[in-house]
DNA sequence: GATGAATGAGCATTCATTCAT
DNA sequence: CATGAATGAATGCTCATTCAT
């Protein structure tokens, strides 16, 4: 049956886009409402019509962005019940969704997460728990079956996703030349060894 | 005899201490002057005297710590010709400087380099250049000689400090138990076998 | 039925006045925006709605005030096509329109002319310079009939207003107690004889 | 006997030099003791040394200048007892001290006389009521004489020196190209003219 | 006489937010 | 839902002046 998209909320996302352009060209706290409403067309008014405030705003981004993040992340694991497969698809996913959500990206990394839970606050709690667990259960999975090497589980995140990471920040600020998609393989390729254990070969 | 010099920079030592406090404590935008000029315990004429604005005081401090920072790094090149003990060494040194300088860290890390260069910017040119070149020189160095495999120029870096640096962004919000001693040595032997090459075989 | 304007601007009008009263009393730089914005009984926010800043609502005031000066002073021209006349009936004009306008007077000789243009500046150009080529046609084509004598062309102003300018500054201090209507007279009479050529036999 | 200048004072005349460079340039109130201090090459302690405060730096310019302008124009006039001669040097004295201290002159002009009294009032107050008193005895020995013709005493002033100064402001506002030479004997003709009674041919 | 670090009241301006229309 | 005038607490910064050395 055709799914017909409702065309309102047309404001709304006018806003959110011209918000998440002034946030990641000016910082969280230097920009400013007056910008975001003059960007998005829109009146103050309307502005504080659709959101409580501007944290709300932000948190609204922030959210958003997380949770599709993590969904994809989520999927690729799904996707890919092998180790191996399981390592480098996540590696991958991190890059490639880094330089399709270009702003969104730079966003949400630059903020230490949300300071002011806020009422945006439960519609992330659910999803990041859920994307957690099911990260640490594939993760131990795995750690248990002798296919990853066993060490201190803080570590793991930094082995896997670390080199990524550190390449997408400055992927971000354009002082890498390189094309991702060449990278990519290269980093997963390198988590995988980082990662692997002796067992079950 | 000798002779005590008496340690006037007394006020601006105290100042930079205050401040570095605030921008950690509460962000560089959201602190104040205010609150930096009570900590210091200055007025704020005092603190207007020794720096031009809120933005060189945020300068000053960011040049500072990241020559620090920088000349420990090429120390340790210096220090462990060998190309595994060289690469070990930074991995190790990384984590440690952040561990030794828990506030600088974290206000360095979180501003993404300095936005007006203002005249802390020579401060910072000669210094960071020299920093760039001589790592530059030791990895190309290892490279000819093919101790350390060829990939794309780029990802050396992330490579290399993307997973010790990941992890000291965790080790700074205090989400990490594993003291930071153990971590290095894995995560620098990682390192390690991410970047060997066949060489001098 | 009559429709009645809901005065808007009312707010602008009033803050206009305020700064007006402001600017006299304590000079252009020596007030504050609080003191105007008591008078005017506003809000800090609500004066910056309406003005950029305080030099914006001082050229505003500047721009409005020698605009009407202007504008009186070359409806005197066209109205008085004899040259005798119209020369006496400037001299007439200048003082008569400071003295009806004694604040705005004052403000207007004490800037010497706008220092940073802003965006006043369009506002005052084009009648500015509507201005001074009616003005400067309506002298030449006296000069050349040779009812008006010729000098270089810097002096004309100095001998025709020059006397009445000087008085209306002794007039603005209160220095002078002779009533202006008699002065005008008088200054008028010496500016024709100062400005008269032989012209016409 | 040779009179000895002595030489110190140098602080001092720098001192005043450079606060009438920047009165001049910034204004009497948008100036700072900063820049002062920089210009003069002293220090803000040898500055205040010298000076109680920058009113009184401002008031001791200002005596010192108007006392010079004052000297020069008793001087011209005692020196021309001659009715029309005197009427002409006072104008041509006028121009020729305003293009010869171009900057004094801009200040004196530009303050309308001393605000704040403070110690500089009585080497002020002396020099200027014998000034005005031999001006106005001076004048009115010609008028009783019948060469100055009699008209209310406030106007004199405007009729003998208005064109003058209005021409002098437009000189020091650069916008005049006529040599001021030239133009001094013809305002000196205009005033006399505008001044001169019927009475003893 | 000279120096410059220290002081702090005071200022222009910003900006998130409210609310009547 | 939209508009934009109004609000006012808070902020960074200026600058004349003091005073110990």
């Amino acid at each position: 049956m055709a799914q017909i998209i409702p065309t309102r909320d047309d404001r709304r996302r006018e806003i959110l886009d011209a918000a998440l352009a002034s946030f990641v060209e000016k910082g969280l706290v230097a920009n400013t409402i007056e910008e975001i409403r003059r960007a998005a067309g829109a009146s103050i008014g309307s502005l504080y019509h659709h959101f409580d405030s501007k944290d709300d705003l932000a948190a609204a981004l922030y959210v958003e962005g997380l949770r599709d993040y993590q969904e994809g992340a989520v999927a690729e694991l799904r996707a890919h019940p092998g180790v191996e497969e399981g390592v480098k698809a996540a590696v991958v996913h991190h890059l490639r969704w880094v330089m399709c959500h270009n702003d969104l990206a730079h966003f949400i990394f630059s903020m230490g997460g949300l300071k002011s839970p806020g009422r945006r606050a439960h519609e992330l709690l659910d999803p990041n728990q859920s994307f957690f667990s099911e990260y640490r259960r594939w993760l131990s999975r795995h750690i248990r079956s002798g296919e990853i090497r066993k060490i201190p589980p803080d570590l793991y995140y930094a082995l896997w996703i670390g080199p990524a990471h550190e390449l997408a920040r400055h992927l971000l600020s354009g002082r890498v030349k390189t094309p991702w998609q060449h990278a990519a393989d290269l980093l997963a390729e390198a988590a995988w060894s980082s990662l692997r254990g002796e067992g079950r070969p």
